[in-house]
DNA sequence: TGCAAATATGTAATGATTACTAAGAAGGAA
DNA sequence: TTCCTTCTTAGTAATCATTACATATTTGCA
């Protein structure tokens, strides 16, 4: 059973945002993603459902997001493309370089990590990224890729 | 007075690659810049004193650095531009989102969240990244980003 | 010195993201 | 409900960092 996250759509009406069919179904489909996906990603997720949608809104629906602070980007997973950060927990991601999926891993030392960031520069950290890379299991679903040592990729390259 | 790391050139060596001019001379510029280069700036600096020398040659170069690990890739600091990182110790990375720049900040909790990495995937982590966002004080000389929580930048975009 | 393989350079191509614009929809006022 | 203003969408074109390619040059070694 796979957990669901909420609040995208509230953020985005307490900012002051319209709400349209095209952003409600790009929220849904973020909160119930975990591998962080991509503008294509869910392009084509959503527009499976909603054959008008354009690539140029899913875009800036996800610009909107990472305005009001909903969603983070976490950058390339070795495939030169964006991806975008939902879950709002400080955390550890680990993303494959072959199959460019990042999978979320609890940490309690990012608490401390996060104290040493507050203490050097003061309250106004925007966000932050903590990313690190290696080979996962092939696993087609994200909620199992759970990077364990036995049986990984053959190889990659660390490109951003 | 600065500091200046050595061993990309010697990287290069061990790990069977000629030496040329132009990689001496792109190594000699990345282990005396603290700022976290992109590889438009690297190739500005070189340029300087080495009038021939082509941008696609820097992005070789760093590619080549990049694949024998020597260095790694931060990706964006709000610039759509990849930074790369120079410094092997485990840090944490601050990033303006106003002047691009990218600081380290020594870290002892790094550690313990590095050693949780290891235990969840195992010994094969390729690299990675660990930056968080915000406005530095604006300063010319990059040892000096200290990011002082007074008088910041004014305003900035996280986007990738 | 001579040669094969690696590297540098200049240019063209790629591709993710952004800019632009006309058409369409949301939401508040009447 | 209807109207109107403003925001949003969708399609297309432009941008620009990065990569691919083809040639000329250089390196490292015999
Ligand atoms: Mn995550
Ligand atoms: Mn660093
Ligand atoms: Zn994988
Ligand atoms: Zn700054």
């Amino acid at each position: 059973m796979v957990k669901k996250r909420a609040g995208l759509v509230e953020a985005l009406k307490e900012a002051g945002f319209r709400m349209t069919p095209q952003r409600t179904a790009i929220c849904e489909a973020l909160s119930t993603r975990f591998d962080h996906p991509t503008a294509q990603s869910l392009y084509e997720q959503v527009k499976a459902e909603y054959s008008s949608l354009s690539l140029t809104t899913v875009y800036q629906t996800l610009d909107t997001l990472l305005r009001i602070g909903a969603i983070t980007s976490l950058g390339s997973a070795g495939d030169d493309t964006i991806h975008f950060e939902v879950n709002t927990d400080p955390h550890i991601n680990l993303a494959c370089l072959t199959c460019h999926r990042i999978c979320d891993l609890n940490s309690t030392a990012i608490k401390a990590l996060e104290a040493e960031v507050q203490q050097a520069i003061g309250s106004k950290v925007l966000s932050g990224r903590v990313v690190y890379y290696s080979e996962c299991l092939e696993q087609s679903d994200p909620l199992d890729c759970q990077f364990n040592p036995a049986s990984r990729h053959k190889e990659g390259r660390v490109d951003e």
